[in-house]
RNA sequence: GCCCAGAUGGCGGAAUUGGUAGACGCGCUAGACUCAAAAUCUUGUUUCGGCAACGGAGUGCAGGUUCGAUUCCUGUUCUGGGCACCA
């Protein structure tokens, strides 16, 4: 009887879907556990060997929390809306519905074979009417709330309107425009449209015009995360700033919660930090400096008030409107000059040369509010307009920029911290002691922070502000394949579908062009956006994080039609206890799902404001590419070791016609039409080939379809040596050929059950206590190893389990059975199999978990290892419960450390019981 | 430039309230079985010296604390990731 498995885990994995053994109920006596994978965005490329990483480590913890008396939901979906789909929709005419419900298909197959424990009942696909139909009643449940600063809660728009016909916006600032007040009497004297725009900067989902990122080649807007360096993450296209009418998620209302909420969560160090750096909290002040000879006020944000006597000039963003009434009569030519020259200067440039040193003088002097310096005002492009004030103080004696700029420009530098300035570069230090600055003289940078702030606010020119770098979060996508918004608008105004007209389903085109003005392509089906004459549909869409916003909500009740998710199960399930993915999503996704569950939290529909209570970030399996050498000019390829003697070019080889090192040169004939006559120059007979470890891709023939593994090798062999690559954070090299060590580990354990030629031979015989011994030191290292994530050291201890077993020729039930099921979550095909082969007739999914008993794994003696100063030069088997005199005596008398004393005393022993005894010469 | 993480055999990695460095696996080595191969089993495998017993060195590098450091501290180099005119 072979391990055939095959057979098996085909078997197996038809009974279980036939017994629907992975359904999971809302409504169970047993504790709950949610265990949540990054759903996939399902690409026509299909999985490699890198995407199921963090799949199998989450199935193995499903199935170890099942076993462990848990009732588990451990759901899969599809992210299905995005980019991808549409490049290919206009490259092929294929409508993007169609590819992706293709590539859900063989994602599935895929998922399927490797034996994954997904509730597939459960399955979401974001691009399902009766999913986004959902998406967007939470868009609209957004545009109808605003942020209570005061309650620090999110409220429907209703209670707002209540409070502006009672006191105006007094109490409430608008914080889509700071200037923006009006009183009771002023509120109901505006018009429905001047109410309503109002009421647009206060909602947390609303429409602004707003500079955004354009990308001409994709013709869309992106994300701030979604362009790296001024060019498109996605296909490398120039961006450039575009002023569009564009919806908002108003999630800098959250920055606080957002970032006080990381406390209350189970993220590695790093992904905090991530995200603490993007929300980007300071704490500083604004200060008020007037401009000489006008009523002109600038106003400046700083985080080191302390070292406002060393402010030798200020310099104001382009873009600020101060710009053109201040500037001189002389200087206008200048500073037009200057702005055209910003303005021609696209993101990515202004990115690209962060050494070029530009700034125009103004003319204007402002004058510093603390000691009356007069400081010439300058303008330069590295002072941004959308974050602070748009303006900054600069001290050249202590910021690097604002010293680089005067030195460039020959501005003179005021010193206020002595030696600690050396007049070659800024000293950004908060530990000197002020000089030059007026009543703070003598004193600590930190206390003077304080001290100016106070200052400033009794003169009434200043205050305390926190800012944030987070901005408002783009929500347009000028795309087709992507969730519609649910609003019309009537002479410009936005106003809300009814909830009984959601969704708002996608209407079919047969063209993916953008529209005229850059418009997404539903602006071109007229009789769609057409609702009645003067009632126009928005034609934007929403971008791909708008699905995945909320998915793990989906999954708890996900055939729901009258709400996004019963309450009772969204109160059953709670958070996701364990979540998986790779970083790439550290920011974005992450961030938008939390500031969606704190939104919903707020206003009542769900009962937890975090999502993911822990956050596990899988590492990547990076390619490891095979190299063949080609002697220049030629058809002749030479093996890596001969290399040098000749002039090569490296060329990719597919690693999957590679075993190990050595290239199957029959494969590679046929693998490309031009190697057909390719010759080998050989070392030892053999073709042996060069390694690049690099990213895993398609381009490099470096990657690797699960399938054939587990074609070769079977589903559990595959799972195991996923994990026993490595630990689950970290990244690392694949290599195909170390799996054969995990194969062989489990044929060795199936025939501790089985042999060819008798079949099974497990007996009912009494276990030894070294069998126990064994045993439980599994059971503890194997659970233990689990519940932390830990498999690829639980994967060794069960090889060591099982080698120890072979030595001791165990075949006992009492022993074997219990190894099975610690096996389950790992190898579940095999254990199911051997299990039924044992007689027994349940299922092993849901078998008692072994009991670790300490007693069996007691010992009495301990072989120390002992060490002459702190080496170890000998080892000796000695009793646990003998006193430490008893131990020296015994270990001084022997003879090694005899031959190290030679005749000395020793100076000290030093004796850890149940670790190590020192003998100190 | 700033922040974070890391650096251990030929390779993936194991071991940290400071206590036998290199578990487990791959690869390699020698052997058994076989006409042969596959499969399986056995042997060795950090490195240097030595037939061996044994001894020297050894966890990126340089120091320090300690009876004892892969683990703690200081400095430094390199690698990976994140952020980047953020005032």
């Amino acid at each position: 009887m072979e391990y055939n498995f095959r057979a098996i885990e085909k078997k197996w994995q038809q009974q279980w879907k036939e017994s629907h053994a992975y359904k999971v109920s809302n409504d169970s006596p047993k504790p709950k556990c949610y265990v949540l994978d990054m759903f996939p965005y399902p690409s026509g490329a299909g999985l490699h060997v890198g995407h199921p990483l963090g799949y199998i480590a989450t199935d193995i913890y499903s199935r170890y929390k099942r076993l462990k008396g848990f009732n588990v939901l451990h759901p899969m979906g599809y992210d299905a809306f995005g980019l991808p789909a549409e490049q290919y929709a206009l490259e092929t005419g294929q409508h993007p519905a169609v590819t992706t419900t293709q590539n859900i298909k063989a994602f599935r197959e895929q998922l399927d074979n490797i034996g994954f424990c997904y509730d597939w009942d459960r399955e979401v696909n974001t691009s399902d009417p009766s999913y986004y139909k959902w998406t967007q009643w939470i868009f609209l449940q957004l545009f109808e709330s605003w942020y209570n600063r005061i309650n620090a809660k999110a409220e429907p728009i209703s209670t707002l309107t209540a409070i502006f016909e009672q006191e105006g916006n007094s109490r409430h600032a608008c914080p889509g425009d700071r200037q923006r007040t009006f009183t009771a009497a002023e509120w109901k004297n505006y018009s429905e449209k001047e109410q309503r725009e109002v009421l647009m900067q206060y909602r947390l989902a609303f429409l602004d015009y707003a500079e955004v990122n354009w990308c001409a080649a994709l013709g869309t807007v992106l994300a701030n995360d979604e362009v790296i360096n001024g060019v498109s993450e996605r296909g490398g296209f120039p961006v450039v700033k575009k002023k569009m009418r564009q919806w908002f998620l108003r999630i800098t209302e959250y920055a606080d919660r957002l970032l006080t909420g990381l406390e209350t969560v189970n993220f590695s160090d790093a992904m905090k930090e991530m995200q603490r750096n993007w929300i980007g909290k300071s704490q500083g002040a604004e200060v008020t400096f007037s401009v000489k000879g006008s009523d002109h006020t600038i106003e400046v944000y700083t985080t080191r008030p302390d070292t406002i006597f060393g402010v030798d000039f200020v310099v104001i963003a382009p873009e600020h409107e101060l710009i053109q009434q201040i500037t001189s009569a002389e200087q206008k030519a200048e500073i037009e000059k200057y702005l055209e020259y910003v303005q021609s200067r696209s993101e990515r440039e202004r990115m690209a040369d962060v050494k070029q040193i530009t700034g125009c003088f103004t003319g204007a002097y402002a004058i510093n509010p603390l000691n009356g310096h007069e400081i010439p005002v300058w303008t330069a492009e590295y002072v941004l307009a959308g974050y602070g004030t748009g303006a900054v103080m600069a001290v050249p004696c202590g910021d690097q920029r604002d010293f680089s700029f005067a030195r460039h420009f020959n501005i003179p530098i005021t010193n206020i911290i002595g030696d600690a300035f050396n007049g070659e570069e800024a000293n950004p230090t908060k530990d000197a002691k002020l000089q030059n600055s007026g009543f703070l003289d003598g004193m600590d940078m930190k206390p003077a922070m304080d001290a100016v702030i106070d200052k400033l606010e009794e003169m009434k020119i200043g205050k305390r502000q926190i800012n944030f770098k987070m901005r408002d979060a783009g929500f347009s996508r000028q795309r087709y394949w992507g969730e519609p918004f649910p609003i019309v608008f009537k002479d410009g105004i936005a106003y809300p579908l009814d909830e009984k007209d959601l969704p708002l389903e996608l209407p079919h085109v047969d063209q993916y062009k953008p529209g005229e003005e850059g418009e997404g392509p539903l602006a071109n089906i007229t009789d769609w956006v057409n609702v009645a004459p003067d009632v126009k549909r928005e034609t934007n869409t929403m971008p791909g994080y708008a699905g995945s916003s909320w998915y793990f909500l989906r999954y708890m009740d996900p055939h729901n039609s009258t709400t996004f998710a019963d309450r009772k199960a969204t109160d059953y399930w709670n958070q996701v206890d364990v979540y998986v993915g790779g970083t790439e999503h550290a920011v974005g996704h992450l961030l938008y799902s939390r500031m969606w569950t704190k939104a919903l939290y707020d206003l009542g529909h769900i009962g937890f404001d975090e999502p993911f209570k822990s956050l596990i970030n899988q590492g990547m399996i990076g390619g490891s590419s095979r190299l063949v050498y080609r002697i220049r000019g030629t058809q002749q390829f030479v093996s890596h070791g001969l290399k040098d003697q000749y002039e090569t070019d490296p060329l990719h080889v597919d690693v999957n016609i590679v075993d190990g090192l050595e290239l199957d040169m029959e494969a590679f004939k046929k693998w490309k039409a031009d190697y057909a006559e390719a010759t080998f120059i050989l070392e030892d007979g053999k073709y042996i080939c060069g390694v690049l470890l690099e990213k895993m891709s398609k381009r490099l023939f470096n990657t690797v379809n699960p399938n054939d593994l587990v074609n070769k090798f079977g589903a559990d062999t595959f799972r195991m040596y996923e994990m026993f690559l490595g630990p689950v954070e970290q990244s690392k090299p694949w290599d195909t050929k170390g799996i054969e060590g995990v194969h062989r580990f489990l044929k060795k354990l199936w025939r501790l059950f089985a042999d060819e030629n008798k079949g099974l031979i497990v007996t009912n015989d009494a276990a030894t206590p070294e069998e126990l011994k064994i045993l439980h030191k599994t059971i503890n290292k194997i659970d233990g190893d689990t519940s932390s994530f830990s498999y690829n050291t639980a994967v060794s201890q069960f090889m060591i389990c099982v080698n120890e077993l072979a030595t001791m020729k165990c075949n006992k039930r009492a022993v074997l059975e219990p190894v099975l099921i610690l096996l389950t979550p790992y190898a579940p095909h095999f254990a199911e199999e051997l299990w039924h082969l044992l007689g027994n007739t349940t299922s092993i999914l849901d078998a008692a978990y072994p009991v670790y008993d300490e007693s069996f794994t007691k010992e009495s003696t301990f072989n120390y290892p002992i060490a002459v100063n702190g080496k170890t030069r000998t080892e000796m088997g000695l009793p646990l419960d003998a006193d430490n005199s008893a131990l020296e005596k015994e270990v001084l008398a022997s003879e090694v450390v005899q031959k190290w004393l030679d005749g000395k005393q020793p100076k000290k022993v030093i004796i850890v019981k149940g670790r190590m005894i020192n003998v100190v010469i």
